[in-house]
DNA sequence: CACGATATACATACGCCGTAAGCGTGTCAA
DNA sequence: TTGACACGCTTACGGCGTATGTATATCGTG
């Protein structure tokens, strides 16, 4: 006989896998990947902690999956006849799926190990489709995949880290003190500083993606 | 009276905030990022936990101070008359610098805050040197510096943590397992992985540079 | 030298964390 | 009916960041 003897609530909808991992990643998106914790996440459930272990192995399991989801979401674009066209969508696609749920790039620099799961490589291989198309050889794909994957993966890196830009502590003008003791020692900075706090994000990928765009278009020209 | 009477360590080397950062800084390349812990720290210098709050003022600004460390150790690439050739010698060189502590971008995406810092804005100066000496405007520096910083984050992010690449369970010819069950609707990936884990990183990294020289050489061109 | 102020190291404690181990109970097949 | 099993709960452990309070070493001032 227990000490609480009232019957719990009967009817319990049951805890899933699947169920865990949305309330997860549920948790990360409003509260931040900190926010994450396993006991956290049993309470959304009405849960305890312990329970999650019934369906997830430990804790990078369910960040495993939790990745695997958001990759779930990509959305493959409309193909484009013109492969230029086509890569720039995949580029934006890719960009999307990974401020939809801002912590992910965080989640990923964590996470040391390689996106191997179905989801991921599906979104992969939408990525090299245009590539493909553009005549790349398997060797030049890859490299072209790397350095578009790069950008995107830093650009969205700085954007939703703020890795640059003004300081909490910034003057009304949008400046770090910091810059103000030897301003003369940093002439460029003090001349385009203003220019990235106030550049808008949308702009500035399309202008590194047309960037990597024509400097591949040139690349494949001159091999032919 | 304390219950423990024998005079401690006479000579005790005087615990700084500058031997603090140090230690964390060791620590962190040495054992990771998360082996940084306060306790952890202050063992590394025979000492207690706490002591460690008479010089940083908690967790976050201790590893700020390691951000600030780290770029302290920017080397200012010799001035070339090439901008081309400038530019790249300070993309390699932020390169070298996120290697040389291979947790550093894995911290720089936990702490969600701008470098403001002398050193980064030193870094950062000699990045923006290239563009303006190349003719660029203050607006599009901001957007190539944004660019270029975006590309090398993330190739370095995604060379760290080994984003793509061959996981842990891969066969003899380094495939994931999870790649097999339809690699019919993976022609590309099945055609482009094997590059992918046989390139040599250094190369993959010049093929990118490359591409966004080019591509900014010629919007600088047809601009004029 | 004496002595109080200050700086700084230490000890203890609190509420988090991930998770190992074992228990209790509801469900269902035999 | 019963016994096995699935699955949620309880307890507990060691580690985390750090608030709080205490002891001691150092130093400026008389």
């Amino acid at each position: 006989m227990t000490l609480k003897d009232q019957p719990r609530p009967v009817v319990r909808t049951k805890l899933t896998r699947e169920r865990v991992v949305d309330s997860a990643l549920e948790l990360m998106d409003a509260e931040g990947l900190d926010a994450v914790t396993m006991r956290a996440v049993a309470r959304e459930l009405g849960v305890e902690a312990m329970s999650l272990y019934n369906h997830v192995r430990d804790k990078e399991d369910l960040m495993d999956a939790v990745i695997e989801r958001v990759m779930e979401g990509f959305r493959r674009p409309t193909k484009h006849n013109d492969w230029v066209e086509a890569a720039r969508e995949a580029g934006r696609e890719w960009r999307r799926l990974l401020k939809a749920h801002p912590p992910m790039i965080q989640l990923l620099a964590d996470h040391s190990k390689p996106m191997t799961t179905l989801a991921a490589l599906h979104c992969v291989e939408s990525a090299l489709d245009p590539l493909m198309r553009a005549g790349c050889t398997p060797r030049e794909a890859a490299d072209a995949f790397n350095t578009f994957g790069g950008y995107i993966f830093g650009f969205v890196l700085m954007e939703t880290r703020q890795t640059f830009g003004p300081g909490a502590d910034d003057t009304s003008l949008g400046w770090p003190q910091a810059l103000v003791p030897d301003i003369d020692r940093l002439p460029h900075v003090a001349a385009v500083f203003p220019e990235m706090c106030t550049s808008d994000a949308e702009e500035r990928f399309e202008f590194g993606l047309d960037l990597l765009l024509a400097g591949l278009q040139a690349k494949l020209a001159s091999k032919a």
